[in-house]
DNA sequence: CAATAGGACCTTT
DNA sequence: AAAGGTCCTATTG
């Protein structure tokens, strides 16, 4: 009872190595915290530099994706706040094999969304890689915190650490009290308006801040089993792999019902022009797609769910 | 008319 | 051989 807003996160995370810090360390930093930023001699501190001397554009950009529907985010890292500053190195040093054709242009495209076209590619681009580095900064943020990076996961210990961490990062006054009490799943159930009731400085950087940090872990759990191991990827992966990404496809392919691994294809052509650009065919239509979907049947991976609809499938072992 | 279901054959890994 | 990709016919909502 009572709706999960992170379910299918709850399970356990094993891919944060445990090393580093102990609480007596960590005890050590705070106490430092008012005299001179401890945290310096870290890298994963926010970059304003970066901020202040190039590609805004892109850099807002990369961030409108990456984060929720809100833009009020968005708003606030332009007019100042410290916001977990990706560093833009090796912006165009993206070697990337161009074997395959762009997509014949003149197709007739005339979509009512209107935006998407072929940049997907570039924005998947230009996407992961701002989602690697916040990875990485989240990875190293576990190891130093000795936490999981599943937030429902932590104990209110862990939260006032990660409070902590926060605090540090975007250089906010202590708020940790405010949020005692709280579990992480606690924290995840709660809206950006109780952030801002129990710290109206820093709720609602806070708030975005946990927002940043369950989409990177979103990312890494269609990573961890997909991307992993350099197989071919499968296209019950790839779907999956879509499908946990709501922000970024839920307009093509969305879940029906994440529990029963029911999902509808929103828009096919799209979903065959991803599927196609993934595997390098870029003559791959819903058609085709929906012919390898099939073959699954028999292999009881995908079904037809009970009530056959029109572009909605199933997974036989839903996550 | 697009989606669905499968058979048949081919290509890639 | 496995996993599609390509092509095609027939059926269905």
């Amino acid at each position: 009872m009572m709706s999960n807003p992170v379910s299918g996160l709850s399970e356990n995370t094993d891919f944060v190595s445990r090393i580093g810090m102990t609480e007596d360390s960590f005890v050590l930093l705070e106490r430092n915290r008012c005299s001179e930023d401890p945290w310096d001699t870290v890298d994963i501190k926010p970059n304003i530099e970066a901020l202040e001397r190039g590609v805004p554009g892109l850099y807002l950009s990369c961030y409108d994706m990456l984060l929720t529907e809100e833009a009020t985010w968005v708003v606030k890292v332009s007019e100042g706040s410290p916001a977990l500053a990706v560093p833009m190195n090796r912006m165009e040093s993206r070697e990337e094999p161009e074997q395959c054709p762009v997509i014949d242009s003149q197709e007739n495209g005339l979509s009512p969304g209107l935006e998407g076209q072929m940049e997907d590619r570039s924005l998947e681009q230009v996407q992961s890689m701002v989602v690697g580095e916040v990875l990485k900064d989240i990875e190293t943020a576990c190891k130093l915190l000795n936490i999981t990076a599943d937030p429902t996961e932590w104990n209110t210990g862990n939260v006032q650490k990660w409070m902590l961490w926060t605090e540090h990062l975007y250089r906010l006054p202590h708020a940790g009290k405010a949020f005692q009490e709280l579990t992480g799943k606690d924290l995840c159930a709660m809206s950006e308006e109780e952030f801002r009731q129990r710290s109206p400085v820093c709720g609602d950087t806070l708030y975005a801040h946990l927002d940043i940090w369950k989409s990177g872990i979103e990312e890494l759990w269609s990573e961890a089993d997909s991307s992993c191991s350099g197989q071919p990827i499968h296209l019950w992966q790839f779907l999956r792999e879509l499908l946990l990404k709501p922000h970024n496809y839920g307009r093509c392919i969305r879940w029906l019902n994440k529990e029963k691994g029911i999902f509808k294809i929103e828009d096919s052509a799209h979903v065959a022009r991803l599927w196609g650009l993934r595997k390098n065919r870029p003559a791959m239509n819903y058609d085709k797609l929906s012919r390898s979907i099939r073959q699954y049947y028999k292999k009881g991976i995908i079904r037809k769910p009970d009530v056959s609809q029109r572009l909605v499938y199933q997974f036989v072992h839903p996550v």
